[in-house]
This record gives C-alpha cells, structure tokens and sequence, in this order.
DNA sequence: AATGAATGAGGCTTCATTCAT
DNA sequence: GATGAATGAAGCCTCATTCAT
C-alpha cells in the first residue's frame, strides 16, 4: 500500500463496497445480506458505506443497473459484428451464455435475486426481464423481415428464449458440479433457433462464432483488480 | 361466540393455516410475510400455529411440496389420456398453462418467489425445477424413441422448455393488465414443438386438446395428508 | 409475588411501561430517553414495549393526554367547589400548584419537556397550553360577567396567567434547593388576583382554601402504588 | 473558484457558522439540527465548523450567551432612559416584545429551545430565566424603595413577570396566523403593571413609550468578540 | 388445543466526532 | 485553515419463537 492516489482513493472504496454488496448479494440474496456484511467484506464501517450511499436498496439498484448495462452492452457489441439475422441471434445467445460462464456472481445477480429480493424490487425486475426480452425480439423480427425465419410471433418466442436461457444458467448456477457453462451451448442455441423456425441446415453448420471473438475480462464492478 | 361457521370448523385449522400461509407467500413472498399475518389471515393467534407447524419454513415447505405434487399429478393424468408422443408434450404444456392461468398465486408460489425465499430454499427450488425438467425430459426421450423427433440433447431441452414456460407465466403473473394466459398457448406451443424438431406440418395442426378436458377446481393446498 | 391476577397482570403490564416512560420522559426528556431505558425500568424487553405500544411517540403522546386530563379534571372538581368568581380562580391556582408540590415528575412532563420533545410534538404542545389557557380564560370571563373584576382583555390574560404559574413551576422544578412550592402560593396568587384586577381588599382576606381541601394522592400512571 | 463575495469573505468564517447554527437552532431545535445541516448553510464543511467549535454543545453555549447579552444590554438601554419607577418597568416590557416581534427566531432560540435541548443545558436555561427574572426583581424592588408600588413578594412577582411574557411571546411563536406581538402590548403591559399593584389611575395613561425608541435591526449573533 | 404476551437478536439508519491529506 | 471521507456508538423498530395460563 504505497501512497495511494487521493482520486484513485475515493473512487476506490465506492466501487469496494459495490464489489463487496455485488458478492454479497449475488451469493446470500438481498434480504439475507447485512449492511454490516457489506461492511465488513468492503473492510469498510457501516457509516462509511452510508456516506457513499444513501440506503441498502440504492446500492442494489445501482448494481442491477450497471449490470444490465454492461451485458445489454456486450450483447449489442457482438451482434454488431454479424450482419446476417441468425448469426445475430446466435452471437446474441453465445455471448449471455459466455459472459454468465465467467461470472457466476454476475449471472446469479441478475437472474436469480431479482426476484427474490421481494416487492421492493418487482418493477425492476419486470423492467430488466422485459429489457432482454425486447432486445431478443428486436432480433427476431429482422430475422423475419429478411426472411431467414418464418413469420412468428415473435413476442412469445423472444420471452420463452429469455427464459430457456435463464433456466439454463439458473440450472448451472444451482449445480455445485457445474460443468462448464459453454458446454450447454451447442444444444441450447439449437433448441432456439429451431423453436425460431430456423431451417435444419443452417442449424447443422458449425455454429461458434468465428475465431477472433474473445470475452476477456468482464470487469464487473471493478471486479477484475483486487480482492 | 357460539360455534361458528361449521363448514368452517370441519375444515381443520391445520388447513386453515395452510390455505391463509399459501396466500399471504403468493401475495407477499416469503420474507414479507410475518408469521403474524398468517395467523390474522387463518383466524388464529400466533401460538396456534405454532402448535402444528413447527416453523415458518416448515409451512412454506410443506406448501411447495404438495403445490408441486399437484401440478405433477396434474400433469400425468392429462399426459396420460395420450398415446402419441408429441400429443403428450403438448398436453403437458397446455396443462401447466391451464392450471397456472387459473391459479395465479399457485403460479406465483411455485415459480416466484421459490428464489425469493432465500438461500434456505435453494435445495427445495433446485429439486422443484429438476423435477419438472425431467418430467419433460422423459416425455421428450419417449418421444425420440418413438421417432417422433431427432435425436436430440434432451436434457438442454428440457431446461430449455421448463424455463421458457416458466418465463412465459411469470411475465403474465408480473402484467397487471394480464391479457389471458391462455392466449400465449399456440405460440407458445409452436415454440416449443418447433424447438424439438417436431415437423412444422404436426404443428400446424389445430391443437387445442380434445374437449374434455377440463381442470375444474383447482383446490389449493389441500394438504391433510402428510407429515 | 404471590400468584399473579391474569386480568390485573396484563393491566400491569402496560401502565408499568407508562409509568416508566413517565419517569424517564419527565428526568431526561424525550430525545435523550431511549426505548431501551423504558424497557429496563419496567422490567420488561422492548419487544414487550412495542407490543403494548406502536411507537415511543405514542407513549409520550398517551402521557401528555392523561396527565393533561388528570390535572384538568382536578381544577374542574376543585373550581366545581366554589360558587364566587374570585374564589373560583383562587382554587384553580391553588390546585395547580398543590398538585405539582406533590408530583415534580408530573409538572416536568407536562410543562417542561412538552417543548422538548421537538417539533414532533409542536402541535400537541400548543394545544396542551391552549387547553389550560382557555381554562383559565373562562374563569376570568365568568368574573368579569359577574362583575367581581373589571373587564380586561382575557385572552391575554389567561395565557399571562398561565406564563407565569408555568414559570413558577418551572423554577421550582430546576432548582434543587426547592423549597416547598406552595410557599409561593400567596404570593403568586396576590400577583395574578391584582393583575385581574381584584379589589385589594380581597385579595388581603385569607386566601387558603378552605379546610377539607385535600389532594391526597395524584395518582399519576400509577405511581402511588409501587416502585 | 476566484475570490468569493468580498463582503462575505470578510466576515470570518467563526461568524457565518454562528449566524447559520442560529437559524438552524432557532429553526429545527437543537436535537434535530445536524451539525451538517450547520455545515451546509455556512457554505463550509464539517471540518471547517470542527476546527472553529470543540462542539455542537459549545456553538449552542455560546450562541445562548450572546443572544442574551444582546437583549439584557438592550433592555437595560430602554430603562435607563427614564426614571420614574413605573415607566422602567414598562420600558423592560416593551423592549422585549419588540425586540422579539422582529426577530422571531431569537425569540424561538432563546425561550422555545433551550429545554428543547435537553438536560445538557438544563443548568444554562436555568441561569438564563433566572438572568431575566432578576432584571425585573431589580426594577420591581427600586419601584418599592420608591413607593410607586405597594411591598410585595418581588420574586415571585418577577418569576410571574417573566413567565408571563414568555407565554405571550411562545403562543405568538407557535400560532401560524401570527398577529402582530405588538398588539399585545397593551394588554399584557396592564396585567403586569396591575399584578405589581401599579395604581389603576397609572395604568389608564398612555403607555406606549416616548417616540425615538426605535429597534432597528438586531444584527443576530454578532459574536467576533469573546469566546 | 389455543391464546397472546413476552423475548431478544438483529436490521437499517443517523450523526457527532476524528483525521489524513 | 479547510475538506470530506470514515468511524462506530446508539437509536428505533421488526419478528420468529417461546411459554405461562
């Protein structure tokens, strides 16, 4: 610990306490995580954490957001990167499957405690759930107008991907074995796209995205240095 | 003060108690819910239910469980009336959608807030979620067998299947203007059958089941049985 | 402690917390009174504390209105004793201060902490001052009708009056020495008699009330008895 | 960031801190002002109030102080511009009613909150009432070694005297429609003078004070002196 | 069997004060 | 002189559980 930078410095035990909420979080739910869990895990006071932060439930809003953001980001980055409408689709699966296979915490945060977390939180979670659903969708409807999957309705198609990938993860997250998350993926992606109406053969060809495609880090809040 | 309602009274308090838990979980979730409230709501004190539960937990349990047994039972009987493989996948998706629709807080117990409940019922929920994944992976292996559908990982399926379900009503649970759940039934179907490699001419199908079928009451949580 | 009466042991209960609270609002006022101070002095939790009680505030709230009605109803009675205007005011000073000689704890409550307490209890306060204002106001009416004093502008005088008997008390209160308070009785009772206008010569007259005027015990929440 | 408001700037940072905790005092009360809240309005940090103040208690101390030196020197002003026993007394009346008619936060501060405070400052409020009784007792006694009044209990009178202003100027305080203090004058100024045994004939005069007493501005806590 | 009063651990939040920079 | 982040002791309140009656 030389000198720390001052900037560097306040900046830096606010992103360790939402580090040290993100785990609490992620691993006991919110309703059984202790502001003086977080306290203690951030090797923070309790006051301390009430200076950067005005309630329990700011601190799990924030989280929610940020990491929403950063996967919704994430998801529109690689599917920028294919023009085609189902190698979209598939770009968009493979990289929420890849991302979750990296961050348990991440994944357990956002699809497993939303709900939990009890009414408080019921619009938020509707709203982020209803936030994937319409980027799925958002997808699938291109694919029908270019004509690579019939027309659908692409509403109730794009909820049911959200939850089939959802349970997907939940299952891995929940299994203490866990094989590797990615190992899910060939015959998660197949499941979808022929539920989409994506034609055997496009389904048959070697689905992973092409080389060059890497989820390195995934910084979380600030999860990546320390700790 | 006289004896009050006797219909009343033959129902024992023990289910009383059960019926007022089972509604205020579904409502309030489980953290939510103070044992107090239960006990307003069964017209009881607290002390009596104390006398045949020995804990909270003990009661949401035991709400899950027989919830759970319901819905399965419900499930194989209308999957029984079937012989043909895919007729019996539809049946089982069109039975949950069924009962679910009109069981809301039965929804909501079994798919909402099982999570919501805490790391305490983790076990529980994993169990609950394998064991209507496989419900539907057996279906799906008869199926395959049969030669109605590819060979396929039907463990993903599975997954796959119970969590877009799953999804499907727990956005409906979450809308408050809950357009009719039945409504989402041939999308969701179609979904679904697609996403086994059911032959898009068996899907086109008219698919609603035979008229007879019928999921009159569904009786909540008429425990008595157990412990 | 012989075996306890159950109805006289839940009435106990609840005016042993009175009776603490009472003490330790009138000693240490309100904001410096913890719920936890309450509790130990009544030999109870506070959990039993908030059984009895919604809140701290409705404790001191259910204080102030008792003690209030308590003294009220003691001046009435006594007022009630007396037919001539004047001497109708004399027995309600006289009152005043005999019962606070006799409960310092009573007096500090209702006129010392009542500010105290913050503006939580800025309303009540005002009404509790308006109330024994208007009391007197009446009184003073009633004289000026009957012609015993001139008239005057009663409004100011009645909250003159009770300004200064507050004050009266007030100092007694605080000061540690405290010589019996109804050693100022004559004095402070020519004062206020003269600043109405009373004949000089009747307030010359003996002033004490007449014999069988007595204020045995006040009875405050309870106190007499116990502790 | 350049040089702020000149004028500001020269009044030193001690003051503004005085003059904001005044008003936050006078304001919210002493338990419920946060020395942020202090902070805040004194545009400086809590450090900055730390480095100038050992303590909350001590801004409060001194801010009793010198509010009251303030109205001690002012009354003593207006008495000693007239001789005749009687019309001191009147002077003391009238300066406190209009001094605190301007300036109804010293007011609030000086007699609203000082019990307010707690028992911190018990000792303090009792030194302060007792500064202010004794002021009149003076007066009082000079009116009797001038015969312009009958002897009487001068103590008790003056007790009387001043909870009997303190009354009207606090229900003035508190009541919202707020007639003008001044308004009361008359009447309170009658009831006093008579409670002294001030002859009617006395009484009946004119009171209002000569022309040329003017109070301008009360300059709130102008400390920069002592500490 | 049932009641309801009591318990006490624990939760969230506030805030006067300290201190490194 | 000043800043603002950090501390930690309280404070009020909730609630699952126990227990005498």
């Amino acid at each position: 610990m030389s000198r720390p930078d001052p900037a560097e410095q306040s900046r830096s035990r606010r992103e360790r306490i939402l580090d040290a909420a993100f785990h609490a979080f992620a691993t006991r739910g919110y309703r059984d995580t202790a502001v003086d869990d977080i306290a203690g895990a951030a090797e923070t006071s309790k006051g301390g954490i009430y200076f950067h932060f005005p309630t329990k439930e700011a601190i799990f809003r924030e989280l929610m957001e940020t990491t929403a953001d950063k996967l919704v980001a994430r998801v529109e980055r690689a599917v920028a990167l294919e023009t085609e409408p189902v190698a979209r689709a598939e770009a968009a699966i493979h990289t929420v499957l890849t991302t979750f296979a990296g961050h348990r915490t991440m994944a357990r945060l956002l699809f497993l405690d939303t709900v939990g977390a009890g009414r408080v939180f019921q619009a938020e979670t509707n709203a982020l759930h209803a936030r994937f659903a319409n980027l799925i969708q958002g997808y699938l409807d291109d694919a029908v107008t270019a004509g690579a999957i019939p027309p659908l309705d692409t509403r109730i198609t794009s909820i049911a991907w959200f939850g089939a990938i959802n349970e997907v993860v939940a299952r891995w997250l929940l299994a203490d074995d866990a094989a590797r998350l990615e190992e899910a993926y060939p015959a998660l992606r197949a499941t979808l796209l022929r539920s989409a109406g994506v034609p055997e053969s496009r389904i048959g060809e070697v689905a992973l995205p092409a080389a060059g495609w890497s989820f390195p880090e995934v910084a979380t809040p600030k999860s990546g240095s320390g700790r």
